[in-house]
RNA sequence: GGCCGGUUGGUCAAGCGGUUAAGACUUCGGCCUCUCACGCCGACAACACGAGUUCGAAUCUCGUACCGGUCACCA
């Protein structure tokens, strides 16, 4: 067989050599132990956790050793492509804070000089490559049809032999004379490039950056690398891309790690030196009783949309992926309760091999803990960026009384138990509404705290002495005064002991400020809240009742 | 089924041949307290199983079981 004929009649427009590919794509000028990584998404429009959790690790490499961490479209696949799904990604991205230095942006455009970033824009790239295959007789076209294909996997069934193009099954098509696949091609049939494999049983190892020394067969497969439409399969492209803009690392999740010896074998007959693998574990979920994989179809909150519109926080979902992914993380943290999280030394050396639980417990733990940590400031910030994109009435109400709003994000924040009432910027418009007119809503029965007419008094004396310059322990003796004045305890154990000699304890009586000030029985401190509200306010609230 | 990966409390996990087997979350008690939240104290609860190596194994080896992934002209 000419090979070099061959190689001329299946590209015939190819022109360019490796060389020139060289050449255009040289090595990166990074100093020594910078790390260049990338994500891979392909567009389907579902951007979910996963791609995020692997984007936060190839992101971290790359930064925290001053490398390059880039955005490559996959799109190999035209059926599952959906439109505007990069936007969707990379503002999704962008919400993340997760932040590239080069790759396909959002306007179908480039940033950097190892480009295209879109694979379906590569497709001379990947020619070149697979030209020179066929010239050295490490690939051959295959013109076996997709009933051939079944045929075949049926007889290997039957016979327990292991499905796929290969040893015998390959023959047909590999002893194919150039006369032969001339008259194919110009009949018309539809062919694909396959890799011309060797029949073998050794065995090669990897030394993964997560799992360390992963001992697998050699391939054996003649596994497709450019599809009948001349676009080439994901394993290809993975090769040809990943050396040509000189990733050092490949973060990919383990669902990969089976096809692996396809990319060690490409990368070996290529001549090119293989990146750094990184297999991290799939998250899972409790299903049944059983783990599985997080499943898009029947996980809401696999989805990043999911925590956008639930307004969890960024750094809140950073915090939690952060802990998931580096098991010394929550111990840091611990210790280094003030720094930022992208201050931590983060190491792929410390990832766990099997894949983690989401546990949503821990996710709230973490989002009151982290929101907590915040200046009222911050949390201000954040909250309104949120409210601006799903919570418009909100917006407004934080633009309106901004003073107020920091006011009250500031209650109960001093001290060394700072209150943790934050866990979502949803939940937060909900626990909040109180501090707002306009919010504002009775939600819990003054009638449970003390009889209509108890309250009319109570509320009289209260506005009646009632002076807001008054400090707390001055409030509060008032307070402890009329409630004596009343017939009720002024300590709760009293009441507790000897429930028949009062009317009810103290709390009943804080309950009903409370329920009047902001709606609920369980609030903040009354003292507190009642400057952040302003005696106007306070005076209209309690007025109501008296 | 073949290949690959994984297996320490309910969940996430530390552990790297000698530990009373950390810690966090959850749950449940209790304390603090004008409510709630916070905080503090405490409790429950784990090395999948079986061999082997060793004076000694959660740690090393082998096997078994279970869980997961993957076997496409999908990524």
């Amino acid at each position: 067989m000419d090979n070099k004929a061959l190689a001329d009649l299946l590209f015939p427009d190819s022109t360019l050599t490796a060389e020139d590919m060289e050449k255009r794509y040289p090595e990166r000028d990074l100093p020594e132990g910078a790390a260049v990584t990338r994500i891979g998404p392909s567009p389907t429009g579902f951007v979910h956790l996963g791609n995020l959790y692997n984007a936060v690790i190839a992101e971290r490499i790359a930064h925290q050793s001053g490398g390059v961490f880039y955005l490559r479209i996959e799109d190999t696949d035209n059926k599952r492509e959906v439109e505007g799904a990069v936007e969707a990604l990379i503002s999704a991205m962008d919400y993340f804070g997760v932040h590239f230095d080069e790759g396909a942006s959002a306007d179908g455009g480039d940033n950097g000089n190892y480009g295209p970033y879109t694979q379906s824009k590569r497709r001379e790239i990947y020619h070149v490559f697979a030209k020179q295959l066929v010239e050295q007789g490490k690939a051959y076209p295959c013109f076996l049809t997709a009933e051939e294909i079944n045929a075949i996997r049926e007889e290997q069934t039957a016979a327990k032999a292991d499905p796929g193009i290969y040893g015998k099954y390959a023959e047909a098509n590999r002893s194919l004379t150039l006369d032969e696949i001339k008259a194919n091609i110009a009949a018309g049939k539809p062919w694909v490039l396959r890799y011309k494999a060797e029949m073998t049983d050794e065995r090669i190892t990897v030394e993964d950056a997560i799992r360390g020394k992963i001992d697998m067969p050699r391939n054996f497969m003649d596994f497709v690398i450019l599809k009948s439409d001349g676009i080439p399969t994901y394993h290809f492209a993975h090769v040809v891309d990943d050396h040509l803009m000189r990733s050092t690392h490949v973060i990919r999740g383990e669902d990969w790690l089976p096809s692996l010896p396809m990319h060690v074998e490409l990368f070996n007959v290529m001549g090119w030196k293989q990146p750094v693998y990184c297999h991290t574990a799939n998250l899972m979920k409790i299903d049944d009783g059983g783990k599985r994989k997080l499943s898009k179809r029947k996980d809401p909150e696999l989805a990043l949309s999911y925590y956008q519109q639930e307004g969890i926080s960024r750094d809140v979902v950073w915090e939690f992926l952060l802990t998931v992914l580096n098991s010394n993380y929550e111990e840091w943290r611990l210790a280094n309760p003030d720094t930022p999280y992208l201050d931590f030394p983060y190491s792929i050396a410390k990832m766990s091999h099997s894949g983690a639980l989401f546990d949503m417990d821990k996710l709230r733990d973490i989002a009151k803990e982290t929101i907590c940590r915040m200046d009222a400031k911050t949390v201000y910030d954040n909250w309104l960026g949120w409210c601006e994109m799903y919570n418009e009435q909100f917006a407004s109400l934080l633009k309106k009384y901004p003073e107020r709003t920091l006011a009250a994000l500031n209650v109960g924040k001093s001290g060394k138990k700072p209150r943790k009432d934050i866990e979502t910027w949803k939940q937060a418009c909900d626990f909040m509404s109180f501090y707002y007119d306009e919010t504002f809503t009775l939600q819990d029965d003054m009638n449970e705290q003390a009889s209509p007419e108890i309250q009319k008094q109570f509320f009289a004396k209260y506005l009646e002495s009632y002076d807001h310059a008054d400090d707390p322990s001055a409030w509060f003796d008032k307070v402890k005064a009329i409630t004596e004045e009343l017939g009720f305890a002024v300590k709760p154990k009293d009441y507790k002991k000897d429930p028949d000699s009062y009317k009810g304890s103290i709390v009943h009586i804080t309950n009903m400020l409370r329920i009047a000030l902001t709606g609920r029985a369980n609030a903040p401190d009354i003292h507190e809240v009642s400057h952040v509200l302003g005696e106007d306010i306070v005076r209209a609230r309690l007025s109501k009742w008296a």
